[in-house]
DNA sequence: AATTTAATTGAGCAATGGCTCAATGAGTCA
DNA sequence: TGACTCATTGAGCCATTGCTCAATTAAATT
């Protein structure tokens, strides 16, 4: 009975559960406290309770981001398979949630600390597991790069820049094209002459 | 007597300048019909008499970046000239402001029309001139690139994903780092040796 | 001067959205 | 059973913001 409309847990779980969702469904920008309190079947009051909104927004993205940073090198994967899962799996239809999410964050840091701190957790620690990758892939020999960390970090905002292309509509960019050009440039940073 | 309070031109002209300057101070999303009124010193009434706010705030946006394109390639500017410009203006201090509204308008673009078709504009414009620059160096024998096209737009998405992690606050990214990042894809591009 | 037309005003409407707070319910302890 | 605590409710507060509209002023026309 109590089960139908209400999922289970306390209402404080409740509510952070259905912050997560909701994030998920709407974006940052676009979440409000009612879809969160609608959702986890629950008076607007309660969440104002237990939550100030701009900190519970924070924490509920970054609960969404909380395991990407260890899977981008997952156990007994081999580097170059890792790569070619990060290359296939960036701008994949899947992703775009995720995206929206990154981008809206970005935006929001300037203007709100709670989200300024979660990014900067995330985002250390992804472009950290990242150049590990990479640096990994250089000692068994798979690739050569003279600076995994630099390249790291221009695969990453290459990888931002195209997904916000995408995500922006521009007509010229598209998941394959993304894809292309990321790997062009991998090539690049491996050695590889100029790309196509 | 006229001139100590009102800009000279005409109630709508001087909207429209007092737009553009509120979006240059504000951002896009920060800027309200009432901080232009005001500052165009006029009722607000008068900007709903001649304006929609989305479609006013679209063509402020838009003359902001009007020139942008054709000062890719100043008249009489050799191709390595403009490409050094280009690496140098990319994320000097002055161009903050104009990285701010242009990645608020690719925020906003989803689901505002007016933003939507302007940014467009621009963006196309603006690729194409940037095509255009690599292809004459290439010509002119300034640098050898194999797709001038795909290398333009992997500038502009590295350039827009550095320019956004700057913006975003990361602590790992400033100007400079940024600009030796965007020059290091650039050599890559050309056929030099992998970047660190 | 009289009339028409256009420019301009700003108080206020309506919708939004986070948050308050007095009231109610439910569980616990003596 | 009464007293106390904690969870929960939701109508409504309050500030924000694009926009309306009846009223006013200024300019043009006859």
């Amino acid at each position: 009975m109590s089960d139908v409309k209400k999922p289970r847990g306390s209402g404080r779980e409740r509510i952070f559960r259905a912050a997560v969702e909701v994030l998920m469904e709407s974006g940052l920008e676009a979440a409000q406290t009612r879809s969160v309190t609608e959702r986890a079947g629950v008076g607007t009051g309660l969440l104002n309770h237990y939550f100030r909104w701009p900190v519970l927004r924070a924490a509920a993205w970054e609960a969404v981001f909380e395991d990407a940073p260890a899977d981008i090198r997952r156990a007994d994967e081999t580097p170059r398979a890792a790569i070619e899962r990060f290359m296939a799996e960036a701008f994949a239809p899947e992703a775009r949630l995720y995206w929206r999410l990154w981008i809206d964050a970005e935006r929001l840091a300037p203007h709100d600390p709670p989200i300024a701190e979660a990014l900067d957790r995330i985002r250390t620690q992804l472009r950290s597991a990242l150049a590990r990758l990479l640096a990994d892939g250089v000692s068994s020999g798979d690739w050569q790069l003279p600076d995994p960390a630099a390249t790291a970090l221009r695969l990453d905002a290459l990888r931002d820049g195209l997904a916000g292309l995408i995500l922006a509509g521009d007509p010229a960019m598209n998941a394959d094209t993304a894809r292309q050009h990321l790997e062009a440039l991998f090539a690049m940073e491996c050695g590889v002459a100029g790309g196509g």
